[in-house]
This record gives structure tokens, sequence and C-alpha cells, in this order.
DNA sequence: AGTGAGCGA
């Protein structure tokens, strides 16, 4: 028992002898002096703009033609691609549409964002850089000596 | 299945 009252008292004591400086960091200035995350509920930037536009949230029935007529109203459509599965060939539900300038594609984004296609509500978004296409010299490699590794005996 | 956020033969 008289451990737990030294406990306690050495408690009191301390919390007794709560230094000024913490209450001061605490209650004085405008800021706290923790690290500042106020914005963890931000969502990333869609990405830079190019040409090249991502639209989302199309119909299984939005076919290729019917999203570049949808987005030819904007400005000229070089390439529009609705992404389809390869065994099924259906519809995915997004694509791409490539204008030939910037600033159409930028005109086509804010002028199809939000619109209904089919019955769906689309969005037009900036698409990122596609990975470059593997070109037929850099398919030859090499093995850990130098040596070309030999494929399908 | 015609699934519902996502980035393509």
């Amino acid at each position: 028992m008289a451990m737990r009252a030294a406990t306690l008292a050495a408690a009191t004591a301390v919390k007794g002898a709560a230094p000024n400086g913490l209450r001061a960091l605490l209650f004085s200035t405008s800021r706290f002096p923790f690290s500042p995350p106020p914005t963890q509920t931000e969502k990333p930037p869609p990405a830079e703009p190019s040409n090249n536009l991502f639209v989302s949230g199309l119909s299984k029935r939005t076919t290729t033609d019917g999203l570049r007529e949808a987005f030819a109203k904007f400005g000229d459509v070089v390439d529009a691609r609705v992404v389809t599965d390869r065994v099924s060939g259906y519809s995915k539900g997004f694509g791409f549409v490539r204008y030939a300038t910037i600033e159409d594609a930028e005109k086509g984004r804010v002028g199809m964002d939000g619109q209904f296609l089919d019955g769906w509500v689309i969005f037009a978004e900036y698409a990122r850089p596609r990975p470059p296409p593997p070109s037929p010299q850099s398919s030859v490699q090499n093995g850990p000596n130098g040596t070309p590794m030999q494929w399908r005996t």
C-alpha cells in the first residue's frame, strides 16, 4: 500500500509539475507543434494535359463509333476506341479518345465530362501516358554471360 | 452474369 500511495504521490507530483512550456506549446500559438496533415482526403491530380482522353463510365452498349460521334462535336477526333475484352469482345466500360490538338481535347473533356451517353454518366479526363510497346530489337534478351538465351527448343 | 472502379491490341 505504501508503494501505491507513493506511486500516486509521484504521479500527482509529476502531474502537478507539468511544465508550463507544454501548456504554452498546446494552447499558446495558433498552430500545434505536430506535423500538419490537414489534407489527407485530397484526391490525387488526374493527369497532365494531353491530346488523349480517358473516358470511363461508358455503357456496355457504347461502341467506338458512338464514342467518336459523341466527342466529335468538340473537336477533331483522330482516334477513338472502346476497350473491349479480347475473348468475349464486349466492352469493358471505358475507352480512349484522341483529339488532333490539346485545345480540342480540353474542349471535349469539359464538354463531355458528366454528360450522358447511352443512359450512363461518363467521365472524361486526361489519359495517362501509355507504356511504350516492345520493339523487335529489344525483344532479344541475353543471358547472364552475354550469350543470347534460347527459347522453345 | 452483362458484375461499374478503372488506364488500352
